[in-house]
DNA sequence: CAGGTGATGTCAGTTCCTGTTATCACTATA
DNA sequence: TATAGTGATAACAGGAACTGACATCACCTG
């Protein structure tokens, strides 16, 4: 037998994840979090770098997906459609686990310092593909402008998706909020 | 003469933006802030929520500012374009006072934390333009992608006017980074 | 089997932030 | 003009988030 029980992170994730829509994220302190993983607070301060990250540690994942994908795109694909295909190689990862994004979801719509940090990794991700378009020689203010518009539409396709009672396509729904945003930003009055 | 010094919170925000320069966000102790602007530790957090607040206290005015603007525009206009008349109207507040707005952008571009909160800023601006619009009867997606749509190009046309040498006009920017969103969606591949 | 290694525990300390109560100049009112 | 608010501030105590330093101990390696 090993000293230790495996997965010590996967164990502080889901006691976070647990106290956090039990008591609410403000109430819930870390010194409980470690203890119902059978660790202690220094230990949960190793694997995460705070309080709030425990929630958002996926996100790594998500990034280098994204990066995989956009580098290996057809050359000839439009910056915007580059930035759908990888939103779209990312869409399984989701509705693999449909109730912990909802679970999580809700717990970081109660709770503006959750907000902030997932505004963060939003950026960072955007960062990411934003980079990931230079790399195939598309200009500077494109990149950006492609990474973010692609964000804008999968936070709005999401958003409807995590909490629909029936369980509608994300691609649909990023592809149909692209169409809505492309509505928005033509010029016809 | 009065028992206090007048416009405590202005000391308050100056000490702040002073001392986060000079050492760093991280470096400086909101005892220090406070003493510096003679007053103390508890003082601060009457004026300012948290050590981050200090730095975003003037979003309130700009927020006023882009609901009153939407209120009042004519009615035919359409959703991007009333945002654009918000974010127009906004232009004198940042023209008056660009060196501020530099050292600012400077302090939050060194730290994480005061990123974090500035995205969380916007949303909340980009939240109340959403609002704004649905008064006016603008369905709820198209809303929110026009108040978010907007919110790209002016972060795009910030970023480029804030650290420029010379002085181009910031309105200027955000139709020149609209443009270029304009483009990006557009179905021409 | 000696010594290194890596995950964890222990402990002490700093800083952020909050609640509570006390001051005290100023103001309104009797 | 005495008195009772009122509002901004100070003083103090305390909880919780994080950090650094060092100890422990199963396991691996030669």
């Amino acid at each position: 037998m090993s000293r230790w029980e495996p997965n010590a992170r996967g164990r502080l994730e889901q006691a976070a994840l647990d106290l956090y829509r039990e008591r609410g994220f403000d109430q819930t302190t870390v010194t409980e979090i470690a203890e119902r993983a059978g660790l202690t607070e220094r230990t949960f301060f190793r694997y995460f770098t705070d309080k709030r990250e425990v929630l958002f540690w996926g996100q790594e994942r998500l990034r280098e997906l994204y990066v995989r994908t956009i580098e290996t795109a057809p050359e000839s694909t439009a910056p915007i459609d580059t930035v759908v295909l990888a939103l779209e190689a990312a869409v399984p990862v989701f509705h693999e686990r449909r109730e912990l994004a909802r679970q999580r979801q809700a717990v970081i719509d109660a709770n503006p310092g959750l907000q902030e940090r997932e505004l963060l990794k939003r950026a960072a991700l955007a960062a990411a593909v934003t980079e990931a378009l230079r790399k195939r020689g598309v200009a500077d203010p494109v990149a950006s402008l492609a990474a973010d518009v692609g964000v804008i539409a999968f936070k709005t396709a999401f958003a409807r998706w995590v909490n629909s009672p029936d369980e509608p396509d994300l691609s649909q729904l990023i592809r149909e909020a692209l169409d809505q945003l492309k509505a928005i930003t033509r010029d016809d009055r």
